[in-house]
DNA sequence: TTATTTTATACCCTTTATGGTATAAATAAT
DNA sequence: ATTATTTATACCATAAAGGGTATAAAATAA
């Protein structure tokens, strides 16, 4: 699973949330949120950062090793 | 502009390259890379990915300060 | 075990991102 | 200055992302 899904669902579960309640909370689709956290990655980059956002994070450029 | 737009455009500038020949080499539409280094928000995240990888890079999680 | 909650998959529908292309604007070169 | 190159904006068409919802599967609780 790519960085950000496993992020996403590891911070959601620290912080006690459903991924219903997630959604509801981050403003974004429930569907979203799951296909996000499977690790889908044909989604959008705004709804993404939306997620994040929820934990101070967003989409920034890392190196692909370490 | 986002960090990820902004390190797109420096990159392909420092590589030497048009928008149209990174296009090509990335194998992104022209259309795409243009508005990805305009900063446009909702762009895909898999496109979003294959131009960050041009540079040994990928979107990660990072803090929203700093 | 069974019951309950959570997560995953499937369907339909609407919206929109993307590619291609053409034109306009801006920048660089002569 | 003019010309050539690069970048930005606009149009149309197609493919698909996302929302909602319903069902199935999986995980957790009792």
């Amino acid at each position: 699973m790519n960085t950000i899904a496993a992020f996403i669902k590891n911070k959601r579960k620290e912080a006690g949330l459903t991924q219903e309640e997630f959604a509801i909370r981050s403003g974004l689709g429930l569907r979203f949120v799951r296909e996000l956290e499977q690790g889908k990655e044909t989604v959008r980059m705004d709804k993404v950062n939306q997620a994040l956002a929820m934990f101070g994070m967003q989409a920034v450029p890392g190196r692909m090793d370490e």
